[in-house]
RNA sequence: GGGGUAGUAGGGUAGCCUGGUCCAUCCUAGAGCGUUUGGGACGCUUUGACGGCGGUUCGAAUCCGCCCUACCCCA
């Protein structure tokens, strides 16, 4: 028998993995013949649907949903002028309807700010109104240049959660920011996805924002992907689309407000992070299928094992569980590799031995062995999808802390870069010397103000100039 | 942004320069039948393609033009 049989390409061959992977899990199909664009396969789609669901738990305890227009008409895109630099090379334009060229030309939402803060201005008009916190989950156009990989870099993001807030002081802005963070970080705690949070260099902020706080992880091949942003914007856009309001004292106050914005991304980690040599890894929350049951079916006692199997299965779906019964004609151990390539996070493998023993053979996913007993089913499952998780987040997090390191030489830097590590210098916050070190690197300076729970963020001499300096995370990027 | 290479069935390849064939070929692909089944079973039968549009020609996967897409290298 050839070993190679049906094997995926090596993980630490992260790109070939990725790609085929996505392929063979039917999560994306890459053919859809415009550059850029990719297509959902059902399977894929609905981890997209569990996870958003998880999100979207998280922003309806104090956002509402909404949904705005895909087309922005030129006049508001272009009123915003740092705004429009950020993103004039990138918007696609909707120019003819039908054959008649448009009197004023469409812009295809990049991010929906000036979509949405026209109607914020006629919707602010007292103190009372506020704050107003919305958010939608759309899809959004930007014309990339460079190499496009699915949910990675699209120039359809098919699935941008985008959340849009505005208050009376900047204050509360800030705060508002903060929340936001928070409620990052749970979602992506629950999907066991480590992260590092930093506040992004000037000259890489949202175009128009006050500051902007980012939201990255790490991939398996050492690159970093920004998997969140959130944005204190100021009043720069309340000025400019007027979102004001009266105050307590009868006085017309200029409104402050965030933004904050989560893609597709965030399934892309969920599968590079978790993923190993044979396929996907999902965690139980958002796992398409939670369980599988593989009956091992021989002779006389078919019907027997099959009755089994399927009471199993009623029985655990009826405590909430997502569970599939595997009775396809096919081999056991081919159903092993099919849904094991597939991330189904618990096997349950139900012979005619377990069913005289009264008990089910449960195999993690992510390695070892249990049994499960029919008389406790439901427990026995929640209790091994509990450890389940918490095996996902500790390699998970074993993987972040051993591609995390500081370092006080330009000379270290490159090697832990090159070693496929993220790192942490010292940077005095002078452009110059922030040049130097994305230059001499071939790096990005990923942020300041680094939060993260796997690396100390201390102060120290700038690596470039010497000079007091501040913790800077810094690697490659995606 | 600049340059290069390539698109042939579900996937992988040959054929192209030098236009023509009866059966291209390999596989973890599809359909069908049978024997199988505690970690990727096997046998037999069979389906299916030249990225798109246009041109040259009696005849185009092959030559010409335009477009689309993918990958690689350099900035």
């Amino acid at each position: 028998m050839d070993e190679d049989a049906g094997a995926l390409p090596k993980k630490q061959d992260f790109s070939e993995w990725y790609n085929e992977l996505l392929w063979r899990a039917e999560i994306m199909d890459v053919r859809y013949p415009v550059k850029g664009l990719y297509v959902w396969f059902p399977y894929g789609f609905a981890i997209r649907k569990f996870v958003y669901q998880r999100l979207r738990e998280l922003l309806d305890r104090d956002h509402k949903e909404t949904l705005f227009p895909l087309l922005i008409p030129e006049q508001e895109f272009m009123k915003e002028a740092e705004h429009i630099k950020g993103f004039e090379d990138e918007v696609y334009w909707v120019t003819h309807g039908g054959t008649t060229p448009l009197d004023v030309k469409l812009a295809l939402r990049p991010t929906s700010e000036t979509a949405i803060y026209p109607m914020f201005a006629l919707w602010v008009r007292s103190h009372a109104d506020l704050p107003i916190k919305i958010y939608q989950v759309v899809n959004t156009f930007r014309y990339e240049t460079k190499q496009t990989r699915p949910m990675i870099r699209a120039r359809e993001i098919t699935s941008f959660m985008e959340s849009h807030t505005v208050h009376a002081t900047w204050d509360e802005a800030e705060a508002q920011v903060e929340s936001e963070i928070a409620l990052t970080r749970e979602f992506y705690q629950s999907l066991c996805i480590p992260i590092i949070i930093s506040k992004r260099p000037d000259w890489d902020k949202f175009p128009g924002a006050d500051y902007t706080i980012a939201v990255d992880t790490i991939m398996p091949n050492g690159k970093t992907l920004q998997i969140g942003t959130v944005h204190h914007l100021g009043d720069h856009f309340s000025r400019t689309f007027s979102i004001q309001y009266e105050d307590k004292n009868g006085e017309q106050k200029v409104a402050f407000q965030t933004c904050y914005g989560i893609s597709e991304r965030c399934i892309a980690a969920l599968i590079s992070v978790h993923g190993d040599d044979k396929g996907l890894i999902l965690p139980p929350v958002v796992a398409t299928l939670q369980a599988v049951i593989v009956p091992i079916t021989i002779g006389k006692r078919h019907d027997d094992v099959i009755a089994a199997a399927e009471k199993l299965k009623i029985d655990l779906e009826a405590n909430g569980f997502r569970v599939k019964l595997d009775a396809r004609d096919m081999r056991p151990g081919a159903k092993y590799y099919w849904w094991e390539l597939r991330g189904v996070p618990l096997r349950l493998e139900l012979g005619p031995r377990d069913l005289d023993a009264g008990k089910a053979m449960a195999v993690k996913r992510c390695g070892g062995k249990t049994t499960i007993s029919f008389a406790t089913a439901a427990d026995d499952v929640t209790r091994v999808l509990g450890e389940i998780t918490e095996d996902i987040r500790e390699k998970a997090e074993e993987h972040m802390k051993s591609h995390l390191c500081t370092v006080d030489s330009m000379d270290a830097l490159n090697s832990a870069l090159n070693a496929g590590k993220v790192v942490v210098v010292h940077w005095c916050r002078e452009r110059g010397c922030g040049d130097a070190i994305e230059e001499k690197a071939n790096s990005s300076l990923l942020g300041t103000d680094v939060r993260s729970d796997y690396i100390e963020a201390t102060d120290g001499p700038c690596i470039i100039c010497g000079k007091p300096g501040k913790a800077t995370l810094v690697g490659r990027t995606y």
